[in-house]
DNA sequence: CGTCCTGCTTGGATCGATCAAGGAGCGAAG
DNA sequence: CTTCGCTCCTTGATCGATCCAAGCAGGACG
C-alpha cells in the first residue's frame, strides 16, 4: 500500500493536496468533509475520490486550533490499589472508549498523584488539550467537581455528589441501595431470615448506600437487623474477622457483603470452622469481581452496568457539549445480581 | 480564584497577552518556556511572573499545529476478556501514564474492534492524532507491526515480535523463560522432584517461553519431564481436568501452572479429592492476579514487573522520537516470584 | 573608534483547517 | 431586459504558537 505521502514535501497530504486534485477550492473540500449536503452530488464524489487516493484525513492539530475543540475526554486514572476494585475500572474505561469513539472522541488519560486531587485537571484544562472530563472519583467528597463547576470546565461524574446536594452538574450513578436490597430479597426468597451485613465505615457513602438497601428489605418484611451488622475496613482480614464476631453473636445464615473482598473474608471463617458458603452459610458479595467468578463455591454478587454506565457518561458529555443549554441529566442506572453457587 | 480569561474577549490569555503583561515581545515570551538560557535572569523572571498571574499555559492545538508533535501516545486498550489478565493491563496502564507524564506526554486510549487489529491505528496515524504508539497484544502474530514499521509510525511494543526474527522495531518484555525456571527452582528447592507444568497450547509463543523455563530447571538437575506436562486452554474448568489426569497418570506432588486461572483449576482438582494446596501439593501460578492474593490458600506466582516494563517502554519512546538515528533498544526484564502458603 | 557579543525586538511567514464574506451561474419573476 | 433569489463554489482572514531573518541597543574588548 502507498504511504500516501505528498510526493514533493515528504508530509501527509493536507486538505489543499486535496482540492487541487479534485479541482476545487479548500473550502468545498472542508464542506464536503463537513456538511456535504452543500455540494452538488457530482462534485461530492469527486473530492471523496481525491480523499481515498490520497489517503487523506485531516490533520487534528489544524482542526482543534480553528474549532477551539479537541475531542478528547480526560479520564484521571485513579491512583493504583492493588487488591481492590481496579478490575471494576477496566470495565468501565473499556466501555468508555468504545462509547466515545462512537461519539467521535478518544480518552486522554492522566495521572494525578494521590495527594492532590485536582492535580493535572488544572494543566489540561488551560492548555485547552481536552473538551471535557469524566470524573470518576467522588466517593468521599469531590473538591474536583466544585473546582470544574466553578471553571466553567464541562464534566459528567460517575458518582452522586454526595456531600453537596446543591451540585448541579450531570452525573451518573448506580443505586448501590438497590443492589443491597436484591441481594437481600435474594436470600430471604431462599428462606433466610437471619442475614448478616458487613459493611465499610459508616463515612463512606457508598457503603451506607448499599448497606440501606440490605436494612430496608429487611424491614420490609418486618425483621429486624439489630445486631446484625458489622462496618470495618475494606480488607480480607476485616471481613474475616467481622464474620467470626456476627457468627459467634447472632447466628446468622446468610451475609451480604459491601464488596467482594469482605466476601472472601467470610470465605476464610467458613474454611476456618468447616463451613462452606452455599451449602452451610449463604454468602453475597459485590462488584461482581473477578475473584467472585473464580472462587470456589463461586460467589453470587451484585455487578454493577458499568457499560451501561459509560454509555450514559458519552450521552450526556454529547449533550453537554453539543447544546449547552439542556437539563443536566441525573441518571441512576440498576444494578443486577449474578446468582451463583454460594447462595 | 480568578478564572484567568482575558477580560475583552472571555477567551483564555495567548502569548500575546503574557507578553503585553510583562512588557516584552512575543517572541520572548516564546523563549522564556522553549529556551529558558537565552534570556536574562531578571527578564525571565518578569515573564514568569506574567505567566502566573494570567494561569497562562500555552494553547496545545497550536502548537502542535506548529511543532508537528501532539504529545500523545497512542495505546489501543485491547478487548476486554472477562476473566483473565485484564487486571494486569491496568497496573500496565498506570504505570504507562505516570511514567509518560513526567517525559512530557499523555496516553490515548482508543478502541479496536475485535475482528481487525489495525483499526484505529490507520485513523490515527492519518489525523497525526498521536506521535507515537504502545503496541501491547503482539502475542501471536503482530500484522500491527509490521503495518506500523511500513508507515514509518514510530512504536515500541511490548512483546517480542515473536514470529518475525527480523524486525526491527523497538520491543521491552518480560522472560516468561525465566519465571518458569524461577518457579521450578523454587519448587526444587523444597525438595520436590516430580513437578507438573499446565500450560498452554504449543501454538501460543508466551506458553512455549513459560514452559521451557521450567523443562530447563528440571533437566539441569538431571530429571525428566516426561509425562509430566499438560497443555490446554487458558480456562478454570481446563486445569482443572489437566491436573486430575496429571495426578492419576504421573503422580506429582508440585504444579506450575502457566496462568493463576489455571492454577485455580488445579486448586478445585484439590479440593475434589480432599487435598489442600501448600500442604499436599505444592502449587504455583503465573502473573500474580488479584485471585493470588485473595484465596485460600494464597498462590505462590510469578510476577511481571510491569512498571518497570513502562519506564523501559517510555524510556525507547523518548529515544525515538528525540533522536532518531539511535539504535532501536530491546530490553529484557525479569520477573520476580511471589512465594505464599501454596508452596 | 570600530568590532564583536549578548539580549531583546520587529515583522513576517508558517503549520492546516474553518469561518465569514463574496462572487459566478442560472432560472424565475417583474 | 433587468433584478432578485438561490445554489454552488471561491477568496481572504483567522485560530495561537513557533520559526526565521534582520536589526538594534549597550557593554566589553582590541
Amino acid at each position: 500500500m502507498a504511504r500516501h505521502l505528498n510526493r514533493v514535501t515528504g508530509t501527509p497530504p493536507t486538505l489543499a493536496d486535496v482540492a487541487e486534485l479534485a479541482g476545487v477550492s479548500r473550502q468545498t473540500v472542508s464542506n464536503a468533509l463537513n456538511n456535504p449536503s452543500l455540494l452538488r452530488h457530482d462534485t461530492l464524489a469527486r473530492v471523496q475520490s481525491a480523499v481515498d487516493e490520497l489517503g487523506y484525513s485531516p490533520n487534528r492539530a489544524a482542526r482543534n486550533l480553528r474549532t477551539r475543540a479537541s475531542h478528547l475526554i480526560g479520564l484521571r486514572f485513579p491512583p493504583a490499589q492493588e487488591g481492590t476494585a481496579n478490575a471494576l475500572m477496566d470495565r468501565f474505561v473499556h466501555s468508555l472508549v468504545e462509547t466515545s469513539k462512537e461519539a467521535g472522541y478518544h480518552v486522554l488519560l492522566f495521572a494525578g498523584d494521590g495527594g492532590d486531587p485536582l492535580a493535572g485537571y488544572d494543566d489540561l484544562v488551560r492548555s485547552t488539550a481536552v473538551d471535557a472530563f469524566v470524573v470518576t472519583d467522588t466517593y468521599l467528597g469531590n473538591p474536583q467537581t466544585a473546582w470544574l463547576e466553578e471553571r466553567g470546565a464541562p464534566f459528567v461524574a460517575f458518582g452522586r455528589p454526595w456531600d453537596n446536594g446543591d451540585a448541579t452538574h450531570p452525573w451518573v450513578d448506580v443505586d448501590g441501595s438497590v443492589g443491597g436490597r436484591m441481594a437481600t430479597d435474594h436470600l430471604l426468597d431462599r428462606g433466610h431470615t437471619r442475614i448478616a451485613w458487613i459493611g465499610w465505615r459508616k463515612d463512606s457513602f457508598i457503603g451506607e448506600d448499599r448497606r440501606s438497601g440490605w436494612a430496608g428489605a429487611l424491614h420490609d418484611r418486618g425483621l429486624s437487623t439489630k445486631g446484625l451488622a458489622s462496618r470495618v475496613e475494606d480488607t480480607l482480614s476485616s471481613g474475616r474477622e467481622a464474620a467470626a464476631v456476627l457468627l459467634d453473636e447472632a447466628q446468622p445464615s446468610a451475609f451480604v457483603c459491601a464488596s467482594d473482598t469482605l466476601a472472601m473474608g467470610v470465605y476464610r471463617t467458613l474454611a476456618d470452622r468447616g463451613l462452606e458458603a452455599g451449602r452451610d452459610i449463604a454468602v453475597v458479595g459485590f462488584d461482581d469481581s473477578q475473584v467472585a467468578q473464580v472462587v470456589h463455591p463461586s460467589l453470587t454478587s451484585v455487578r454493577q452496568p458499568l457499560e451501561q454506565v459509560a454509555v450514559e457518561v458519552v450521552a450526556a458529555l454529547s449533550g453537554l457539549l453539543n447544546h449547552p443549554p439542556v437539563a443536566h441529566p441525573r441518571t441512576m442506572l440498576a444494578p443486577t445480581l449474578v446468582v451463583r453457587q454460594s447462595s
